[in-house]
RNA sequence: CGGGACAUAGCUCAGCUUGGUAGAGCGCCCGCUUUGGGAGCGGGAGGCCGCAGGUUCAAAUCCUGUUGUCCCGACCA
């Protein structure tokens, strides 16, 4: 049975709601796909939810090509095992809770680890069980501080999300190869361009981790990309460190008087007018800059680190906090954030704005936890961390730790050292690539997917081990894998339309064919009837405009707007026993003899399969 | 959580400055005409002007508070 427009539950709209900002947003709002039934929440349509169940229907298929077992859970947990794990102090404000009329507490799971892990824990219990690979398509919940872009980042989606149990590593990098190959060709049926990139794991954990990336100007996320094709997210780009200077020739540090220069550009202004350097200007890039940061362990406590950067970068927090713990010694996952007022009140050693390193090896301020005998404790006793770039024999102008002075040419490696060094600062278009072959270029993308090894954390937090070879018990190893469903159709979305309306990839389509009847009488009517059933008899879906007295403008343009790929019109060609055959995305239009209309559009729409 | 904007019909918006019976276009319903690019004429339905206080004879409009939404940032497997 074709699909009756004049039955069909929509309602196609000539405005975009003034909530949309991005095209997907707006088209699928626009021709009747999704409905906002609250900030980040929507509902489906006849038409959207058809798509939906395609994009599904594809990543099922290849999730069950490599083995994997379909399993669903409840989208409402109790929130003991999420407490097992720490995460439901960990997620924050970020997950929708609620209680039950004991006032237990429940939550909207963001995400099911907890829950695969405790039910292979339950089920199994032998290296004979494994590997074995899970997976569910699943409403997910998220309460974002800010939802925007529609389907591009809602609080409550659709995702696949799977996981890998082995006892050994090799059969879990067998596993995780196993997915990073599904989803190359999950993205290729979706007519989704991805680009696979190194990631950083966040709050899930684990070792290696890849997003996959669609790039788009609406993306949130921001990667790299090296001419020899190095590529990674902003957060996980390594720094290739310059080769240490010979610092012998370089003249003594001197100490200046700098009134009124806390900051960076003040700073430049006022050494370029007073201590002018005879070969260029100074520069930010000249100074060194320490920003003062807070740590908090994963036990609650705060601690302060400093990180010396170039002057003319800024710090990117999330990407310090991937490794700062570890930097520092300390186990598990901390946050960091911006040192506060109370952090500088308890620290009277800190002068905002003239902060640095120590004028000499002799009189270090900064720094304490290096087990080097030979560099003397520090006066501050807060950690000191450098970028990359900060290499033995640069010099710079930077803070002396006192009020109004600065200190000029103080030298690495001969006037100050440092704890460690960090990769903290933003990335910026044209720095180095670490593979050496050249500036990076910065692209933005959309996280359509991201694969985790995430080793035996969850595993070992709620107890789950199998009795090995040996009888021995043994913690298993885990991987986590995630596509955003909805997310996929909202990025199809966005990356095939034009300014018409939605183009969507044949194999997505709501239907095979938009049939339009045009024209005054029955005999359009008729004859396009006979045609749209036809059609269907030949397994060829059809959305069949079939409303009366609905003009031809209309009706072109909501064909245009729901996007089917393959458009076929009955109207003023009949009387010549013709009808029109549109494809979509080029406007190309062919008549066609009615009497072959059905064999045509059926190698049309199986070549676009 | 910071900064900004907005809240009036299903959708897009005007009206607010200067208080006086709620408006337009699109969409929807009825009738006639029209039928290859978002038709014409006529007749209709539809709004607690986000919510709560206050000022006033009178509040969509002025004042206070509050809630919500959108954008930028922070944040975000």
């Amino acid at each position: 049975m074709p699909t009756r427009l004049s039955h069909l539950f929509l309602r196609t709209l000539r405005e975009s709601p003034a909530d949309a900002e991005v095209a997907s947003h707006q088209l699928l709002v626009r021709a009747g796909y999704i409905r906002r039934a609250a900030p980040g929440i929507y509902s489906w349509l006849p038409l959207g939810l058809t798509v939906l169940r395609k994009v599904e229907q594809v990543v099922r298929e290849e999730m069950n090509a490599i083995g994997a077992q379909e399993v669903h859970f409840p989208a409402l947990l109790p929130k003991e095992p999420y407490e097992a794990t720490g995460r439901w102090e960990d997620y924050g404000d970020n997950i929708f809770r609620l209680q039950d009329r004991k006032d237990a507490d429940y939550l909207l799971a963001p995400t099911h680890e907890e829950m695969f892990t405790m039910l292979v824990k339950d089920l199994y219990s032998s290296y004979k069980d494994l590997p074995v690979n899970l997976y569910q398509i699943q409403t997910k919940y998220r309460d974002e501080a800010r939802p925007r872009a529609g389907l591009l980042r809602g609080r409550e989606f659709i995702m696949k999300d799977s996981y890998s149990f082995c006892l050994s590593d090799e059969d879990q990098q067998a596993a995780y190869d196993a997915h990073r190959a599904a989803y190359l060709r999950i993205f290729e049926r979706l007519s989704l361009e991805v680009v696979p990139v190194s990631a950083v794991s966040g709050a899930m954990g684990g070792s290696a981790s890849e997003e996959f990336l669609h790039p788009s100007p609406v993306g949130e996320d921001t990667f790299v990309e090296s001419p020899a094709g190095y590529r990674a997210n902003v957060e996980a780009v390594s720094t290739p460190a310059p080769e240490p200077i010979d610092y012998t020739d370089l003249p003594p540090a001197q100490v200046h008087h700098t009134p009124g220069t806390d900051t960076i550009q003040t700073l430049v202004d006022a050494a370029n007018a007073n201590h002018p350097r005879s070969d260029r200007e100074w520069t930010a890039a000249d100074t060194l800059k320490n920003v003062v940061v807070a740590v908090v362990t994963p036990e609650g406590e705060r601690r302060l680190a400093i990180i010396g950067v170039p002057g003319d970068r800024d710090v990117d927090l999330k990407r310090a906090e991937a490794t700062i713990g570890t930097q520092l010694g300390i186990a598990g996952e901390v946050i960091l954030e911006a040192a506060t007022e109370a952090d500088f009140a308890k620290n009277p050693g800190l002068v905002r704005g003239y902060i640095g390193p120590g004028l000499s090896l002799e009189e270090p301020q900064l720094g304490a936890v290096s087990d080097d005998e030979q560099k003397p404790a520090s006066v501050t006793g807060i950690p000191y961390l450098v970028d990359p770039r900060v290499v033995s024999g640069t010099s710079w102008i930077t803070g002396a730790n006192e009020p109004d002075k600065h200190v000029f040419g103080l030298v690495a490696g001969r006037d100050f050292s440092w704890d460690g060094v960090i990769e903290s600062v933003v990335v910026r278009d044209g720095d180095p690539a670490p593979d050496g072959s050249g500036p990076l270029a910065t692209r933005r993308g959309i996280e359509m997917g991201h694969i985790f090894m995430l080793g035996r954390r969850y595993a070992e937090a709620l107890g789950l081990q199998v009795l090995d070879e040996n009888g021995k018990r043994a913690t298993v190893t885990m991987g986590s894998y995630g596509i955003g469903v909805t997310r996929a159709l909202a990025a199809i979305a966005e990356s095939h339309h034009d300014e018409k309306g939605l183009i969507w990839p044949a194999a997505l389509a709501p239907a095979d064919v938009h049939l339009v009847a045009t024209g005054k009488g029955t005999e359009v009517f008729d004859a396009a009837e006979q045609l749209a059933a036809d059609l269907e008899a030949e397994g060829i879906s059809v959305i069949y405009d079939d409303r009366p007295k609905v003009s031809p403008g209309v009706k072109f343009g909501d064909a245009e707007l729901l996007g089917v790929p393959t458009i076929v019109v009955v109207g003023r060609g009949l009387k010549d026993g013709k009808v029109e055959l549109k494809d979509r995305r080029s406007g190309e239009a062919q008549e066609v003899e009615l009497s072959e209309a059905v064999a045509v559009v059926a190698e049309r729409v199986k070549a676009l399969r």
